[in-house]
This record gives structure tokens, C-alpha cells and sequence, in this order.
RNA sequence: GGGUGCAUAGCUCAGCUGGUUCAGAGCAUCUGUUUUACACACAGAGGGUCCGCGGUUCGAAUCCGUGUGUGCCCACCA
């Protein structure tokens, strides 16, 4: 403990961290205890640490703590994904800010070059900074997604699904990003509602001079790609232009009229333009009836010499000019505001484009069987499990997968051409091989073979992070043994790109679920429920916050926020919350250790306040095994908070407590550092760095006694004999207070405590004991059992049913009592009546079970008891 | 349009298999306390039509139906 003694937790965070470290405890190797792995979802090598890193990895650290006390080989695999696309575009922005570099001036291995001194630099600060918050990684093992070992992973499965037929090249429309210019799957674009312009433009009919069709359009620019004009065949605005053509404005193309049911009669005009170069819909009717493909667009956005006009303009400079021309020209009939949605890159933020490309697909129905089994059948648990509902229907509708990508950074594709023939291979070597085989021609060489230029999706290498982190395609023995993990922490926002990918890797791979359960935390959102963003700076710097609040206290904040599925909001109150349990937790302690210690025989009341604080504790710790078992943490740590606070805290050590000048004695002493030792270890995966401070502070501890691998506390007895009478003391004391606060007794003062005859044995000596408590509020003089009322001046009350009677020393208020004591016969008459009118119905005590009816029965007995006693203090007070 | 949740104190949410006078917790609010571990504290208090309606049941916050409000996911969006 610091000598100034105050809790301040940065100064023990950095202590703790670095011993754990250099005892190893984060390291794990197969051996003879059950295996408890978690795989941590890699972050982004361009990523900081948010808020949902912060809430994932805390859970994930305090499942993986928990089991490594449990006795179990816990082991926790950090590691980075390369996250190609976003990585690529923040080294082509590094490179051109610092460097002064652009792409197109770099070739490819220069341009990788530069990549990984660039992930060499900055790929490695979000896990220092899961390290801050108290992470228990094996750091040993930190794996990244392209280095050698998951690459060779990635570049076998590649090879593996292309000789079973899982893999094909397709001409298909695809998301593509302009910006960073690759195609992007289904699950990379986001699509938002946001303001845009209706243009309704006007196409004449060839053969007429004035005889228009007029079409609504957001995308004018398409315009130039035009190849037909659409309209609904029962619309009968438009029957009289069967057979006719459109004339396209500006270019002048002369396009034909079509039909097809597709279009909606009572959108815009009921007139579609069709681009089928440039739009998913259109290009199916472009297919349905033969129409011309005309691609305008640059891979980068901007406009190619086949659209005639604006070539080499941006496709946004283009619609801001062509609806100025178009208006110029008298086509520009109208332009309304309106709202559509629109897809960005998830990303890069640019607009989408759909673009025809030749690509890569992986055909998932195979894969998607047994993946969705696995859920469905609770194989695989979900947590919480409505999300089984979205992954179902999600599998049942997947599309094949597009893992190709035009970038650099990532792993390059294992497929070689010769001419238009393709052959796949680990290297380039087995590829010259198939090609020999195929071709018959044995002078090839492998300068003849020409590698494909894509790299492959980021999730493709994603999605075999539990088998690859283990190095299972090569080797047997961590995979057999570490394999299938226990379970997975991530936002429910990646189900589909990542968790339902892992599932179909793992049965694919290994024939077997990745992980047991999934539990989906929330989105952390702000207290007002708005998202976090960058815009509305309502996203706090978790490295600010763990300055502030320490690394505990963060944690607490995360975690009391809210439980698992829904959105999580976050207030920083609530770290300020954790840290201050920290500080109690903190004076607690400096409270025992400043303590004179005598070697005394125990005194009993103490031995009455320890007996009581391990059955609340077993108590405590029994209801947290369900809780624990469904992932409800924020449920067990509020419940291990006023556990701390509320029994141990200010229950037991307030009763424990020796008078001002008195001294504790030795066996007292000894189970209350005791039951503070078991406390730190409950504790500990919740909160680390205190806990363990705590654990060495108390006592002294032998080399490699530390509180991070003590054993998780389980509950001792099952009895609970004593929560019964401890409760009522609870009750006496605050009865006590009460009556002193009501007569205006601010000071301390003599109180003589008289029972009557019947009280409960236990309940007396206990109060003796809880005396010591009561110094600060009066001086006890004595307990005694009384036959009759007495004839003093005192306040009476009922506890359970016994009868109390408080002498006071200053003349009471008649009135007031009378009105407590008719408001306390009211409440249990009340009562009474009600379990009364309970029993007396026969359907009741028919068809309750018996120990329902028994329990009523029981509460009825002592229900009367209460209202006997309390109604006959009230006929003294009035006589 | 298809699917799926949610509705309980000022706020965020528990309430699990229908059964304690069951209406709770934390925070916030208000009142009191310079108390001897802790003011990052202590002792108290107030605060509710459990969304409306109907049903099942001896008994409903809990189960069923229905209405309303609201969130999310998917698809579509000229």
C-alpha cells in the first residue's frame, strides 16, 4: 500500500501489469487441465482502441481470469487483422501525407514495402492499449492475419475449396468502391437514408417532333448510359408506345421502349431509364431483353470517353453539370428534393457504384448447412439467443461470397493464367504443374503463367482465426487440444461478416463448432442513445477514461452499463462509480490494517458477524454461478458491489470494529483478512490491478502467491441458518436509528435495551454483539428481558416477533408515535388480511402446492403475532 | 414489404419456472451528518395505472389474444 494512502490507480496499474508479465501467468501450453481458450476477435492493425473494444475485452478478460482461477488452461490469443481495404487506404494516405508518394507511382512490392513498415509502426498500439486495461492475453502468441503462419492457412483453404468445386469466377454486377477502387462484398456497404434530388427528364420519341416520355431518375449522370426507357405493359399512359424508340438526350441515342412488369406505375412518371451498366435492377432487365451495356465509368468514378460528355469528370461533378445542361436544352422538366438510401462503402465512405466485374465467388450452400445447424440446434449457444431468429434467416438467404479485391495489401490470390486458363495452386510451382498436366506442354515455364492480380477478402482469412491462431492446417497438437474455443465476445454487428463465416470454416475445416457460445454484446451508444461518433465528439478516449478512473474502474463503468444484446449506454458516472468502489474497498483495507491486534480469546460477537458474512457471501457467490453460466456479468458484479459495500463494508466491519481505542482481537482479525482475501479473488477478474494491490497488501505473500492465480472462491456451506437473525438485527439497528432521528436524539446518548421474555435467544446475543455498532448512535447500557411493559419512558417496536423496547431519555411524542405505530398495524393487518383471505379460499389451498400453502400458513402465525404486539403498544400509548 | 424485439420509478434496467405486501436495484433527486477506514463517505426520505383493453387461473408485472407506441435486422427504393 502507498504511503501517502490514497487509492490512486495508476500507480498500481503499471506495477501489477508488469509482474504479471514477467511471471508468464498469460502463457499457455496443451497440458493435463481442461482446455478454456477465447480467440479474440482481431482488431484492424489501423484501429485505436473504442468503446466496444473496451466492452468486449473486458468480458473476454474476465471469462478468460475466471477460468484461468477455476484450475483451467486458460488461454487468450490476441492478434490484428490486416484489414486490407482500410489498411490499404490509410498507407496510400500515409504515403502521399509523409511521403509524398502516390500509388500509381509505386509498384506493387514497393508499395508492400511500405505497407508493413507502415503495420511494423503502428499496427501494434491497439494492443498496448488492451494491455492498459488490464487485457490477460497470451501475448506470445499474437497473431496476424498475413503473417506466415495464417497466410500458408489462407492460401490452403483457397486451394482446398477450388479443388472441391467451392470456388468459381463470375461476371456479375458488384458493389464497387470508386474510391478505393475494389469491389466490396454485400456486407461492406452501408446503406442510409439521405437527401437527394428527383430529376425528372424528358426523352423524345423518334419519328415525332414533339411527343415525349418523361422518366424520374436520382442519378442523371446514367443518363449517357442509357440503352432502353422502361414502362409497366398495363399502364395505359403508355400503350400507345409499343414498338416505338426513345431518343437519349444529349447523345442522341435512339434507344427502344420496353415492357416489363418490373416497373411500377405509380412511381415518378411510371417511366424508368435503364442503364444496365451502371445499376443491378437494369442490368437484369438489360439481360432480360437483350439490351446494349454501356460502361461510363472509370474504376475511380469518372467518366470514360464511351459516355461522350464530361469524360474524365467525377460522377458528382457530372450530375451537378448535366442537370444544368439538361435544363439548358429544355429535357429538365423538374427537380424535387427527395430522399432515397444510399450505399457507402464501409470503409472508404464513398458511394457505391454497381459495376460489372468478372470476380472470384465462394459458393456457400455447402457451407452454409451445417453452419446454420449448429445454431439452430443450440450446438452452438447464442447469448443472448434472439439472434438466432437473424441468423437464420440470414443463412437461408446467403449469396455467394465475393472474396476477391482489386488491392495490394492482403494475400494475392494463388491462381496463374495462361491465356484465358486458370490454375490454382499453393505455389507458384503446383500451378505449372496443373498447367502442364492440362496443356500437354511441357516447355512451360513459370515466367509463361501470369498471377492473379487481386489479394482476397480480409474476412477470408478472418473466418479461419480460430483454427489458424492454433496453427491447425498444419499441426495437430495445440488444435486438438485448445479446439473448439469456449467462446466468442464481439458486437452482433459482425454475426454475418464474421461469427457466421467462422461457423462455416469450422465445420468445413475441422467438423466442428469454432466456439461453444457466442455472447453478442451491445453497441455502446452515449447516455442520450446516440451512436458514437467522431462528429458529435460523444466518444470518449478510453485512454483518457482509464487515466481518470483506472483501469478498474473503466472496467466496472463497461460492464454496469447495461447487460449483453441490446445497445449499451455509456456514461462515465458509471466509472467514476467503479472507481470509487475501488477506494472503498481501498479504506476497508486500511481500516483492518490499522488496527491494534491483541491475543485475546475471539469475542463472540465477531464470531457471529464472521459466521453470518460467509453464509451472505455463499449466498452471493451460488446465485452468481447461474448468472456467470448466462453470461449475465452485469448481474453478478452489481451483485458482488453491494455485497462489498453494503454487508461486508458496512454491515461487518462496522459490527467487527472495535471501540475508539480498543484493540481487535486476533482471531477476529485473522478471518476478517480472510474474508477480504476471498472478496479480492471474487473480485479479480471484474477488477484486477485493486484486487490484487489489496492481496498483497493484507498479508504477506510468498514468491508467486498472487492473487491472479488464487483460486475462485466457491460458496462453503449451504446453511443459512443465521441470514434469518442477522436480518432482524439489520432491523433492530435500523429501528434504532429511526427512533433517534424521529425524537431529535442528535448526540449520543445512554439507550437501554429491554426485550421481552419470548425474544429469540439467538437474536439477543447477537444484538449484544452488534452493540459495538451502536456506539456511535448510543451507549448501550444493557439488554435485558422484561416480563411486563415497563415503566419507563420508551419507544417500542416489532421486529420479526419479538418486541423491543428502547428506553429514551427524552419525553416522546406522543402524537407521532401513535401515528407510526397505527401506520405499522395498518401495513401488517393489512398483510394479515390478505394471507387470510388467501387461506380461507378452499381453490387456493386445493390447488397450491403444499409448500405454497405451508408458507402462507407460517406467515399467517407470525402475521398475528405482529399485529397482537403492535396493537397492544398502541392501546398503552393511548391509555 | 418480410422478420424480430421492446414497453416496469426522473434515467438505465432486473424481475428466470405465475405464488412473500411484489412492485425491486443502481444512478439521479431531496433531507440530515466536518463521525474515529472512506465526503470518492455516512444515515434517512420521496418517487409507480408494471403501455391500454380483453382473456386463462384459486392467484398475472409474469401466460394468451388484441390495440397503441417504439427499436432493430433484411429486402426494395427510377
Amino acid at each position: 500500500m502507498s504511503s501517502d494512502s490514497r487509492y490512486t490507480p495508476s500507480l498500481i496499474e503499471h506495477k501489477w501489469y508488469s509482474h504479471w508479465q514477467h511471471k508468464d501467468y498469460f502463457s499457455s501450453v496443451p497440458d493435463d487441465r481442461e482446455a478454456y481458450a477465447i480467440v479474440i476477435p482481431p482488431p484492424n492493425v489501423t484501429g485505436m482502441l473504442h468503446m466496444g473494444h473496451m466492452l468486449n475485452n473486458t468480458i473476454q478478460d474476465i471469462l478468460i481470469r475466471k477460468a484461468r482461477m477455476e484450475g483451467k488452461n486458460a488461454c487468450w490469443v490476441p492478434g490484428t487483422d490486416h484489414a486490407s481495404i482500410a489498411t490499404e487506404a490509410k498507407v496510400v494516405r500515409w504515403l502521399r501525407e509523409e511521403k509524398g508518394l502516390k500509388k500509381s507511382d509505386l509498384t506493387r512490392p514497393e508499395f508492400l514495402e511500405y505497407a508493413w513498415q507502415w503495420k511494423e509502426k503502428y499496427g501494434g498500439i491497439i494492443l498496448e492499449q488492451l494491455k492498459k486495461l488490464g487485457a490477460s492475453c497470451d501475448w506470445k502468441r499474437t497473431a496476424f492475419t498475413m503473417d506466415e503462419v495464417r497466410s500458408k492457412a489462407v492460401i490452403k483453404v483457397f486451394v482446398d475449396l477450388y479443388k472441391k468445386d467451392k470456388l468459381y469466377r463470375g461476371l456479375r454486377m458488384v458493389n464497387w468502391d470508386p474510391s478505393a477502387k475494389t469491389v466490396l462484398s454485400n456486407e461492406e456497404v452501408l446503406f442510409s437514408d439521405e437527401q437527394s434530388n428527383l430529376y425528372h427528364v424528358r426523352y423524345r420519341i423518334d419519328g415525332t417532333e414533339d411527343e415525349w416520355i418523361t422518366i424520374a431518375t436520382t442519378r442523371p449522370e446514367t443518363i449517357l448510359a442509357d440503352t432502353a426507357v422502361a414502362v409497366h405493359p398495363d399502364d395505359e399512359r403508355y400503350a400507345h408506345l409499343v414498338g416505338k424508340m426513345a431518343i437519349i438526350p444529349m447523345v442522341n441515342r435512339v434507344v427502344p421502349i420496353i415492357f416489363d412488369t418490373y416497373v411500377e406505375k405509380d412511381f415518378g412518371t411510371g417511366a424508368l431509364k435503364v442503364t444496365p451498366a451502371h445499376d443491378v435492377n437494369d442490368y437484369e432487365l438489360g439481360l432480360k431483353h437483350g439490351l446494349e451495356v454501356i460502361d461510363i465509368f472509370e474504376e475511380d468514378g469518372t467518366l470514360t470517353p464511351a459516355a461522350q460528355f464530361y469524360v474524365g469528370l467525377d460522377r458528382f461533378e457530372v450530375r451537378k453539370r448535366i442537370s444544368k445542361d439538361l435544363d439548358k436544352s429544355g429535357h429538365l422538366l423538374k427537380m424535387e428534393p427527395y430522399q432515397n438510401s444510399v450505399g457507402r462503402s464501409e470503409r472508404t465512405n464513398a458511394v457505391v457504384e454497381p459495376r460489372l466485374s468478372l470476380q472470384w465467388y465462394v459458393r456457400m450452400q455447402s457451407l452454409t448447412e451445417p453452419a446454420l445447424k449448429a445454431v439452430i440446434e443450440d450446438d452452438i449457444r447464442f447469448f443472448p439467443k434472439q439472434f438466432k431468429n437473424t441468423y437464420r434467416h440470414w443463412m437461408e438467404n446467403f449469396r455467394d461470397w465475393c472474396i476477391s479485391r482489386q488491392l495490394w495489401w492482403g494475400h494475392q490470390i494463388p491462381a496463374w493464367y495462361l491465356g484465358e486458363e486458370v490454375f490454382v495452386g499453393e505455389t507458384v510451382e503446383e500451378a505449372l504443374t496443373e498447367a502442364i498436366k492440362s496443356t500437354g506442354n511441357t516447355k512451360l515455364l513459370i515466367s509463361d503463367l501470369r498471377q492473379d492480380e487481386d489479394v482476397l477478402d480480409t474476412w477470408f482469412s478472418s473466418w479461419l482465426w480460430p483454427i489458424s491462431v492454433f496453427d491447425g492446417f498444419e499441426s495437430k497438437e495445440e488444435i486438438d487440444y485448445y479446439y473448439p474455443t469456449a467462446v466468442v465476445v464481439t458486437g452482433w454487428d459482425i454475426i454475418f461478416l464474421w461469427i457466421a463465416r467462422m461457423v462455416m470454416a469450422g465445420y468445413e475445416w475441422r467438423g466442428d463448432k469454432p466456439f461453444r457460445d457466442v455472447y453478442f454484446t451491445g453497441m455502446v451508444r452515449d447516455k442520450l442513445r446516440r451512436k458514437m461518433s467522431k462528429q458529435l465528439g460523444n466518444s470518449p478516449d478510453p485512454l483518457k477514461l482509464i487515466e481518470d478512473f483506472g483501469a478498474d474502474g473503466v472496467r466496472f463503468g463497461m460492464l454496469a452499463s447495461s447487460p449483453a444484446g441490446g445497445d449499451l449506454l455509456f456514461d462515465d458516472k458509471l466509472c467514476e462509480q467503479g472507481r470509487n468502489f475501488c477506494n472503498k474497498m481501498w479504506n476497508a483495507l486500511r481500516l483492518l490494517k490499522g488496527l491494534n491486534i491483541v491475543d485475546e480469546e475471539q469475542s463472540p460477537k465477531s464470531a457471529l458477524a464472521s459466521a453470518w458474512l460467509t453464509q451472505r457471501m455463499d449466498k452471493v457467490l451460488e446465485a452468481s454461478i447461474g448468472d456467470f453460466e448466462q453470461y449475465r456479468l452485469s448481474e453478478v458484479l452489481m451483485n458482488f458491489y453491494k455485497f462489498v459495500w453494503d454487508d461486508f463494508c458496512s454491515w461487518y466491519l462496522e459490527m467487527i470494529k472495535p471501540a475508539f481505542g480498543e484493540a481487535i482481537d486476533r482471531k477476529s482479525y485473522e478471518e476478517a483478512v480472510g474474508h477480504f482475501e476471498r472478496i479480492c479473488s471474487m473480485l479479480h477478474p471484474f477488477m484486477p490491478f485493486i484486487t490484487e494491490e489489496l492481496w498483497h497488501s493484507m498479508r504477506d505473500r510468498a514468491e508467486g502467491e498472487d492473487c491472479m492465480i488464487s483460486i475462485y472462491p466457491k460458496a462453503q456451506s449451504q446453511a443459512s441458518e443465521l441470514l434469518g437473525p442477522m436480518e432482524q438485527i439489520t432491523d433492530i439497528i435500523s429501528k434504532i436509528r429511526d427512533a433517534r432521528n424521529k425524537n431529535g436524539i442528535g448526540m449520543k446518548l445512554d439507550l437501554e435495551l429491554l426485550l421481552e421474555e419470548s425474544a429469540n435467544t439467538k437474536v439477543l446475543l447477537a444484538l449484544d454483539g452488534a452493540s459495538e455498532m451502536l456506539v456511535k448512535l448510543a451507549n448501550l447500557k444493557q439488554v435485558v428481558v422484561v416480563k411486563e411493559e415497563p415503566a419507563i419512558q420508551y419507544v417500542s417496536f416489532v421486529s420479526g416477533t419479538d418486541k423491543i423496547y428502547l428506553e429514551m431519555p427524552v419525553e416522546i411524542d406522543k402524537d407521532s408515535e401513535e401515528a407510526r405505530l397505527s401506520k405499522e398495524l395498518e401495513y401488517a393487518n393489512g398483510f394479515l388480511k390478505s394471507i387470510q383471505q388467501k387461506l380461507s379460499n378452499e381453490k387456493f389451498v386445493n390447488s397450491a402446492p403444499e409448500a405454497v400453502v405451508d408458507a402462507e400458513r407460517r406467515k399467517m402465525a407470525d402475521g398475528e403475532a405482529r399485529v397482537r404486539l403492535i396493537q397492544e403498544s398502541l392501546n398503552k400509548l393511548k391509555a
